[in-house]
DNA sequence: GGAATAGTGTCTATTAGACAGTATGGG
DNA sequence: CCCATACTGTCTAATAGACACTATTCC
C-alpha cells in the first residue's frame, strides 16, 4: 500500500496582463458560485491527470479566454500551498503570468459581464474585491513582471507583432509606473543586439513623424539590465 | 460532493549547497529502496496537511540534516509537476535551495555513508547517478543561485557569521565558475551600502596579511547587479 | 506654419575593468 | 630575508542620464 501523507488538488491560475490606453490591466472573472461569490478571481482551472501545470495554464488561456496560441508570453511566477487557501479542499496553486497585446472582446467585456480587464492598481489598493489569495498572487506576479522587464526582452510580448519604440516604452512605463526619457530609451533599446529588428516599414498611428516598425529579435536576456528610472 | 480532477502528493525537495575547499557541493542521499535504489537523490519529504511547502522544506532541513535553525538561507526555486516524474504516484515537488556555510558531519559522511556532499559539476555532467528528475532540479537550482548572486546579497549565506572579503569572493567564483579580480572585487563589495559591516576584528586564517572580518548588513538587493566575469 | 512625435548628437558624471604599487602578517 | 594575502591608487573605455537639435508627418 501507498502512504498518502497529504493529498491535494493541483490548480493553475493565470494573471493575464495587458495594456489598455497605457494602463496596466489584469483579466478577472466574477465568481458565480461560493466561495467568494460575486467577487473577482483569476482565471484558472485544475491540472488534469495527463498534463503538467504549464500545459494546464496554456489550455486555460487558449480555451477559456480565447487568446490565440503563439500571441502571448506565459511564465511561471510562484506556487501557493498554504493549507487553508481554498476553504473547500487543499489546493496547491501554480500561478502564471501571461503577457498579451490584446484580450479578445469575447473574453472580457462581453454581454455576460462576468469577465473584465480591471486596473492592476485598483486590485492592489483594495478597490476591487478579490477572492481567495488572488490579490497576493497578482501582487507577486506584478513584481515578477517588473523584474523580468529589467532582465529580459519580454516587454515586447505586450506589443503586437510589429510595434514602434514608443509603444515598447509605454509598456515599461505602465509596468514600472515611471516615466522614461524617450530619447535615451530609443538609443538604448535600438542599440541592444538582437532585441529589435527593423522591418523597413513605418507607421503614423502614434501621430507625428512616421515611426519605424520593429519585430522582436533573437535576444531574450538583457545584460546589463534595463534600469527603472 | 467535491470533484477531484487530479489528486497529487505534495513534496518539498531541497538542494543544499555548500562549499568544500572552494568547490561547490550538493547534499545527496543514497536511496535504500526502489525506485532508483542505490542512486542518489535530494533530501526531501512530503508536505504535511497542516503546513505549507516552505515549512516542510525548513523542517526537512533542520530535522533530517541537522543544520541549525538560522544558519541557512532557504529559497524556493521551481515546481515540478510532470505526471510521470514519480513512477509510483503523482507527486508535485516544490524545489528549494538552501545555502549553508557548513553541513554537520552527522548529516554527510557519517558511518551510515548514505549521505554525502558531492560536487555539483559531477552531478550535472552525469558522473554521479541521480534518481527521479533530481539532476534537472539541481541544474535549475544552480542557475537560480547564479542569478541570485548577481542580484542579491545571499552569497554571504555560504559564509560563517564573520567572514573575510576573500571568503566571499570564493563563493562567487565557485558558484559562477569564474575568476574575479580580487582588488576590484574588494573595492566593489566594500563600497556597496549595507552589504558588509566591518567588525573591527581581523583574522589570518587565509594566510598573509590579516584580513578584516565582516558581518552581513541590512541590504538584500544589489542594484546595479554584480557582474559575472 | 504649427503641433506632434521620431530620431540623432553631445556633454558629464559614474563605473567596470585592468593593473601598479604599498601594507602587514607568517615562515 | 621571502612569500603570501590585504588593501589602495590610478588610468581607460564604456555608459547612464541630461538635454539641444533636426526630421517628417498631419492639421
Amino acid at each position: 500500500m501507498t502512504f498518502y501523507p497529504s493529498l491535494a488538488n493541483l490548480a493553475a491560475d493565470i494573471a493575464v496582463f495587458t495594456l489598455v490606453e497605457a494602463e496596466l490591466r489584469v483579466l478577472l472573472i466574477r465568481r458565480a458560485n461560493p466561495p467568494f461569490q460575486g467577487m473577482w478571481a483569476l482565471p484558472g482551472g485544475f491540472v488534469e491527470p495527463h498534463e503538467d501545470a504549464h500545459s494546464a495554464a496554456r489550455h486555460e488561456l487558449t480555451e477559456e479566454t480565447g487568446i490565440p496560441e503563439g500571441s502571448f508570453h506565459l511564465e511561471f511566477v510562484a506556487a501557493y500551498t498554504a493549507p487553508g487557501r481554498d476553504p473547500r479542499n487543499r489546493v496547491a496553486s501554480f500561478a502564471y503570468m501571461a503577457l498579451v497585446p490584446q484580450v479578445p472582446p469575447t473574453a472580457a467585456g462581453g454581454d455576460a459581464a462576468d469577465a473584465a480587464l480591471l486596473p492592476v492598481a485598483g486590485v492592489l489598493d483594495g478597490t476591487v474585491p478579490v477572492g481567495f489569495d488572488h490579490r497576493t498572487i497578482i501582487g507577486d506576479a506584478l513584481e515578477h513582471a517588473r523584474d523580468r522587464l529589467e532582465n529580459t526582452t519580454i516587454a515586447a510580448a505586450f506589443c503586437p507583432p510589429e510595434f514602434t519604440v514608443t509603444e515598447l516604452r509605454r509598456v515599461y512605463e505602465a509596468v514600472w509606473g515611471t516615466r522614461l526619457d524617450m530619447r535615451n530609451f530609443h538609443r538604448k533599446v535600438t542599440g541592444i543586439e538582437g532585441f529589435l529588428e527593423p522591418t523597413g516599414r513605418k507607421t503614423t498611428r502614434d501621430g507625428g513623424r512616421p515611426a519605424e516598425l520593429y519585430r522582436t529579435g533573437e535576444a531574450t536576456r538583457l545584460r546589463p539590465p534595463m534600469y527603472r528610472g
